[in-house]
This record gives C-alpha cells, sequence and structure tokens, in this order.
DNA sequence: CTTCACCATGTAAGCCCTTACATTAAGTAT
DNA sequence: ATACTTAATGTAAGGGCTTACATGGTGAAG
C-alpha cells in the first residue's frame, strides 16, 4: 500500500483548469463562480478526492472550527451526560471538539490551556481549576469561552447554570413537608460551585422551616459513592441520627443507601434519602432515588450555542442561562409512587 | 478589555534581538543554541506570553499532536469509561483528543470523516459505522489508526479487543455450574462483533455441555436497559420459562432484573442473572450483579498507546491486544458471596 | 464603433511556523 | 600569522489556504 500524498488546491486547480482563488472560491462559497466553472471544479475536487487542510485553512483564515471542552472527569455519569450534549450540538454545527479531563491536576493548567488554545475557537469550561487569572488571559488572547456550572464574581462571562440552590432548597423542603426535623446534608468539594449553592439551599430550607443548623448533621463528601458511604456511616453512628438525608449528588445518595442496608437502617422508612443530579442509576436503585433533575445533556447543549454565538457575534451582550431542576419524586423519600 | 494581538515567533525575535530560527530552535531544543542566547530568548517569550501557533506548526511540520476518537455515543457508561482511559493516555503524551460521536448516523461518514482527518494524525476507531472502504481510505491518505473493540477480516491493522468469546463462554459456564440447564441469551445489535464473540462463547458453552441451543431462549436485544426489560419479559412469558439469562450485557442485565422482580420472579432464586462489562452500577443492584469484567479504561489507555506509537514508526508489525474478561461473582447468579 | 461598467477569474501577499542551507565568528593546528 | 574546522546564528523557501487587488472580457450605453 503506497502511501498517497494528499492533493492540494494547487493540484485541483491545475487539473480543473483554474486558479486556486477559483477553487477556493467554490469551496468557501464566498464569491460568485459561474455555475460551469463552479462545476467542473466541483467535478475535480471529487475526483481527486480533495479535501482542505484545515491546518492551512485555519492559518490562514484565523480560525479552526473546533470548540474546547475542559472539564474534571469523563467518566462520571453527570459529566459525560453533559458531553454528550455538547457532542452533538457542535456537530450539528459542523465544529469538531476537543476534550481534556483534568483529573485534578489544576498545575497542569499552564502548560495545556495554551497548548489547546491555538487548536480551538473558544472552550467550554466545567472546572474549577482554571482560576480567574487564566480566564482573563484567555479573554485577551481573544480566546472565547463560556462556563458550565460555575461562574465568577470578579469576571462576568457568557455562562449557562442550574439553579442549585432553589433545587435543594426544594429538596429539602420535600423532606421537611414529609415531617422531618433532622436532615442532614452531605456537600461536595468545598470549592465546588455547585456545592456551595446547595448548601445554601439547604440553609434556607432549615430557615424556612425554622430550623436550626446542626453541625453534626453536615458531612463533608466528594460528589462519588464512597464519599457517600463513608458519610453515611458517620451519620447513622450518631446518638441522636438522622431521620433523613439530602444528599449533594446522587452518587453519593447511593452510597448512603447501600450502607443504611448494610447497617439495617430500612430506606426510607427509618432513613429518608434525596440526591441531585437525577442520573441513570437513580432509577434503578433500590428503593428508587427521589432527586433533582438537572438537564444534562441540554446544559451542554445551551452551553455549545452560546459558545458558537458569541463565536460569531464578538460584541453581543452576554448572556447568562439559568435552568431549573426539578423534583422528581420516587421512593427514596417515603412517597409510595411508583 | 482590548483584544491583544497575539505575539509571533517574529515579534519575540525582534525583541530578543536574534532570528525567528533562533527562536524556533530553542523552542523545540533540536538543536544548540548559546546558552546565553536561550536564556535572553525563554526570558523574552516569558515576557511577552508567546505561545506557537498550533496550526501553523501543523502546517510546517505536518503533524498535529492530536488524536481523533471515533465513536457511538459517549453518553453510555462502556465508553465513557474507555474514553476516560484514552483522554488521560493522550494527555500522559501531550497529545490532545478530537471526539466525534457517531450517534448511529452511518451517512454522515463521508462528510466528517475527511474533515476530521485534517485536525488529527491518527484515530482509534471504536465504531463498526467506518466501513472497511473508508479505513482503507483513510489508510491511502496516510491517516494511521487503531481499531477498538472490532476487527475487520480484510482489512488488518492495530487492534485492542477484548476476548468475548471465551468471556461469555466463562459466563455461561458459571450458570452450568449452577445446574441451570435452561440458559437464555439476550444479544446486542447484530452487526456488532461483540454480540457475534459472546453469541459465539454462549453456543460453544452449551455445546460444551450437550445442550442443544433453543431458539425461543435467544432474543434479540439492543445493549440497553429498556432492550433488557423487554427481551425478560419476553422469556419470562414463556410457557417453560428459563432459569438463567446470560445477557449481552449490563444495562440489559440490569433491566432484565427490574422485570423480574415486577413479574414477581426472585433473582437468583428464579431466576439467575448474569450480564458482562461490569459497569459502575453493577456493584449497586439488588442482588448485585454477577458479570464478565471489561478493563474499560485499560483498553482504551493501550489503543491509545498502540495508536501514538504507530504515529512513530509507521512501518512497524502490526499489533494486536487481546484481553481476558474476569468472572466478577457477586450475587444475583445464586452465588451468596458478599 | 468606442467607452464604461461589471462580472469572472487570476496574481500575489500574507497567516506563522520549521528547517535546509548559507554565513559569520571563533577556535585549532600548523 | 594563515588556513581550516566547527559552533552559533541568520536567510529564505516552503507548507496549503484565503482574499485584496489586478486583469481581461463581455454587454450595455452612447
Amino acid at each position: 500500500m503506497v502511501k498517497k500524498k494528499n492533493p492540494t488546491i494547487y493540484n485541483v486547480a491545475d487539473r480543473a483548469q483554474v486558479s486556486i482563488a477559483t477553487v477556493s472560491r467554490v469551496l468557501s462559497n464566498s464569491q460568485k463562480v459561474r455555475p460551469e466553472t463552479r462545476e467542473k471544479v466541483l467535478r475535480t475536487i471529487q475526483e481527486m478526492e480533495y479535501h482542505p487542510n484545515q491546518a492551512a485553512r485555519k492559518l490562514a483564515y484565523q480560525t479552526t472550527g473546533t470548540i474546547g471542552l475542559i472539564f474534571p472527569d469523563i467518566s462520571g455519569p453527570y459529566y459525560s451526560m453533559v458531553i454528550s450534549g455538547v457532542d452533538q450540538e457542535a456537530d450539528r454545527h459542523e465544529h469538531s471538539l476537543l476534550i481534556y479531563g483534568t483529573r485534578g491536576k489544576p498545575t497542569a493548567h499552564d502548560r495545556f490551556l495554551p497548548m489547546l488554545s491555538s487548536k480551538v475557537d473558544g472552550f467550554i469550561i466545567m472546572t474549577r481549576t482554571v482560576d480567574e487569572g487564566q480566564l482573563l488571559n484567555l479573554h485577551r488572547q481573544g480566546i472565547q469561552f463560556v462556563l458550565l456550572g460555575q461562574r465568577y464574581d470578579s469576571f462576568d462571562c457568557d455562562s449557562v447554570m442550574l439553579d442549585n440552590r432553589a433545587g435543594a432548597y426544594q429538596a429539602v423542603l420535600h423532606l421537611l413537608g414529609h415531617g422531618h426535623r433532622r436532615i442532614a446534608f452531605i456537600g461536595g468539594p468545598e470549592d465546588s460551585h455547585a456545592h456551595q449553592e446547595r448548601f445554601d439551599g439547604y440553609q434556607a430550607a432549615l430557615r424556612h422551616a425554622g430550623l436550626n443548623l446542626e453541625p453534626e448533621l453536615v458531612v463533608k463528601g466528594n460528589f462519588l459513592y464512597e464519599g457517600g458511604r463513608m458519610a453515611a456511616q458517620q451519620l447513622l453512628s450518631l446518638a441522636n441520627p438522622p431521620t433523613a438525608v439530602f444528599s449533594g449528588n446522587d452518587e453519593m445518595a447511593i452510597g448512603v443507601i447501600d450502607v443504611a442496608k448494610q447497617m439495617n437502617v430500612p430506606v426510607p422508612e427509618k432513613l429518608a434519602v434525596v440526591g441531585f443530579d437525577d442520573i441513570q442509576m437513580a432509577l434503578y436503585t433500590q428503593p428508587s432515588l427521589t432527586t433533582i433533575r438537572q438537564p444534562m445533556k441540554r446544559l451542554g447543549e445551551v452551553a455549545t450555542q452560546l459558545l458558537l454565538y458569541r463565536l460569531k457575534e464578538r460584541e453581543a451582550p452576554i448572556r447568562h442561562e439559568v435552568f431549573s431542576g426539578e423534583l422528581i419524586v420516587r421512593r427514596s423519600c417515603g412517597c409510595s409512587s411508583e
């Protein structure tokens, strides 16, 4: 098998007996070309299986047609869903998608961000490890981006968010409605925007019910299954354990349910559990998990739209899209539905 | 905020009072540069926050430093895990990752493949929708690739696979060991390589036990939860239903368990279930799911290594990495362990 | 039949790098 | 001191594309 050198625009021009400018024009549809000429060129392109070199195109055109996505870790159910939305929407607009999982190594950013920057037109940023300074830098370089699931005080830019606070509030309210008074909260990483807002909502709901925050009922988690387990062990070992748990996300909530079972604490009878996200798994746990649904795929889609729009209209006003979470009532909260 | 034009290698050269060649050399570390000169250049680069333009680099260098990944759909647990492995390994080798989910639209390939081709050095291909002809084309254009989870007869190239047949054989053997004689099989899409091999293994195990294939016990699925549910409904409605099910993957197996519960068929007492993949969820079902574990992340890593190696050594002999599945015994098969 | 306008197409510069080759300066051997 | 090697650096030619500007040819208007 011989490696065939790819044809260039020159080869096409030669064969079609026109200039490269004409070929370029039919390619980009930018200016009028006589129909027959266009035909001829198109035919030649077909014949030679010519495909424009994207690197050269980008160099001349100053645009890549690809967007970058930066996130912590793809393997979780939440991120993979969001990414799926981004992927789909990018494709719909004929853009490619470059992804980078930070896997919690913030130090690497200095190296990879500039690296990626010249490969993409803009970024969707889903991680807190890119800090405000770096964003500012990107901005100065003319790289556009939108933030997904977070926002910074000092730096205003397009963003897509879920109203975590309202969602959490709703969740806790539901538990209060079941009559619970000792409702625990399992958080995520302290620096997580989602964590902070959900904790806020939790507190607001308690206040609304005239309850005080009990420090022993607030435990730190990590948004992972194991973290949920550890938190549950801690909570259920309390002299006066909670009767309900609002978990910062579903993965941890599942950990809680499993530990409760092992410790012979029936869910929801002795311990009601509500999660957050509505990952696929939430439907299949025993009992099925009551939770706040995030439109994950939609978040990805909208972030992509925002970015692509900004790429077109650099001076457009900044937009913040905020979605509401939806309470999905299943069985883990004590409702008997389903 | 003013958009600052990015500095080019010329600007750096000017400021550092050297030629662009020298700058390029310190950048690529390719040839000797006097230490003090190097210092000066490096300092200037720092000061100006210069970052080489990747497009230009690629154009000159004829390489992108990015690899492409083509898969059906990222949102499932299997693919997101594999992709995570690819992402990690690519990063380790300072390569970027361009992803494209086909979402089962084979027709689009003609458009996107050439498009992507010029943005990457090579591909990892996880989907059957890129056919042999297209692979041949890529190959002729000098684009390298490795196949993950599949292989073609007419076209030999690097590949990474799981030994699906042996895995399935092992799974069914385990059920036979429990004394089951009516063991159903739920398959995936007919054109899926994984499906075919797993079905093969199933049949081989039956033969080994001197059993005949019962057509009514073989039902078609789609590797999704809902497909598992439908298959289970069909199987459990049989006049003489199976006492065990080997499901082509875990997602369907979970569907089977749920339907069995709803139909008051206790698992594993009246219906033993074994899955395939060992997705995260498999651990959390009730009862927990016995399955064949695939080292998903590892598959992604190895595929990446293979590709990067081939990019370096175009003439190296073709390699096929085959991994073995591992039987993970949990409770859905009737073993009481755990 | 000339002149102008305009449409279709061509020419060439530029996008930002890498690298083969050319050049200069310094060091070594005689 | 001279001729020659070698190390450090510069010059310039691509790499494949877009696009401003130049050119040529056609039809309309006079």
